[in-house]
DNA sequence: TAGATTTGTCACATAGTTGTTACATTAAAT
DNA sequence: ATTTAATGTAACAACTATGTGACAAATCTA
């Protein structure tokens, strides 16, 4: 179970071969790198559409589902632009180089490759990427909230919360460590519904934490007497 | 029914002379292709329809039914774009051939053929088509849908579904996990009728789970309250 | 044209969410 | 230590969102 606190970045291998897979996955830990693994290409699919992953690294040459497809899925998919795809190809493969190319792999490394370039590489496509990724994704501390997802994770677990629970983590997670009165989070949330009591605001906080420490024991929202709430990690 | 796990292609022979048919089947399937034989149009048109067939190599000379009129039905079919059509035709049926273009063959090749040149005409066939199919594929865990062909499976069973349901099917398998608004469905999908009610939506989702569950007990089609809709798998 | 299929809306049942209140608990001020 | 105001939270009724069968209108198909 690779520790998850690392924030360089998360990198599929779709890889057949075991000793090139342990070769990579091995690199790109010690890089600090979260690795996701697969063998093929249904699984590397898979795990592209259940995570949030930066990069990938496809070699061309697969069992079942060919790295062609698994490329093209990727790029058709909506995600497409937040993803980095770099293509594993043997040399002479030009023909599938040039077609993975077209269909909008964002690189390719022939084999056999420099462990150094490669990793060069891996660093240029996270960098390109993490740039545009950041609307659809707040983070904090441990606390990761996927917008379009409407999912919400502490420490890789799901938190499940009504609606108004997770609008309200939202604006929090937007200024983390920013105290907002109480009237501030009335005009921000219950945005057309004006007529609600401002003890209400407590009450929600209330369910927000709860649905938190379902999960996690540390209380992750603050209480400002006198002013308001805000996100943050007492110590 | 019978799809083995070759990767080269499935090949249809229509051809009523025994000797032409061993030729072709015997050359096609050194050459690991996988072959059905049919040795009239009829048979030919039926083993079409039930089998996923990515190139047919179509005699124009059959009792029953006239290769033009296989060609014309296959091409008429859904999954037209799926197949390369190859007829085989005697010197001098210029006539034929010009027919069979028109309505939709994709090549002739004229006989007495050297075998070299008919592997060639298949291989590149396969080619064409292939790459066409990939592209239009979506994929998520057990489902898979074909575009053109307007074929949906899981855990390759089919499912039948009606046209909006499809559409919907197919939106929300671009961006599997991804949460979608009714509106967003509606904005994406009735897109020239502007004037429907959001709760129609509901109905449509509720459809499309009907189909789904007619061959797949598990929900994959999830309700997220008080946002909208999303594929996922729930666990 | 007849028949089948698809479509949009409605009505009702069910299930989840919300705002409020009342009481408990806490923190600060005296 | 006592008082006071602010905050936490369980409970509950009202409200809102969703699932779904029924049905008529629209559309397609043979």
């Amino acid at each position: 179970m690779p520790r998850t606190t690392s924030n360089k970045g998360l990198v599929l291998i779709v890889e057949d071969e075991p000793s090139q897979m342990e070769l990579l996955s091995f690199n790109l830990t010690a890089e600090g790198y979260n690795v996701l693994r697969a063998e093929d290409g249904e699984e590397g699919l898979l795990l592209f559409q259940e995570n949030n992953v930066d990069l990938v690294l496809l070699d061309w040459m697969l069992p079942n589902t060919s790295g062609l497809e698994v490329c093209r899925q990727i790029k058709r998919s909506k995600r497409a632009t937040d993803c980095h795809v770099i293509m594993l190809t043997a040399r002479g493969e030009e023909d599938d180089r040039i077609r993975g190319l077209d269909i909008g792999a964002d690189d390719y490394i022939v084999k056999p490759y420099s462990i150094k370039e490669l990793l060069a590489r891996v660093r240029s496509g996270i960098r390109i990427r993490s740039a545009a990724k950041v609307d659809d994704m707040l983070t904090y501390g441990t606390i990761k909230m996927e917008i379009n997802r409407r999912s919400v994770t502490i420490k890789n677990s799901v938190i499940s919360m009504g609606p108004l629970e997770f609008k309200l983590l939202q604006v929090l997670l937007e200024s983390p460590k920013r105290v907002f009165s109480r009237t501030q989070l009335l005009e921000r949330i219950w945005t057309d519904n004006l007529d609600v009591e401002t003890r209400t605001v407590d009450v929600h906080i209330g369910r927000l934490r709860k649905a938190i420490r379902a999960v996690n024991n540390e209380d992750l929202v603050k209480t400002v007497r006198g002013f308001g709430y805000s996100l943050d990690n007492i110590s």
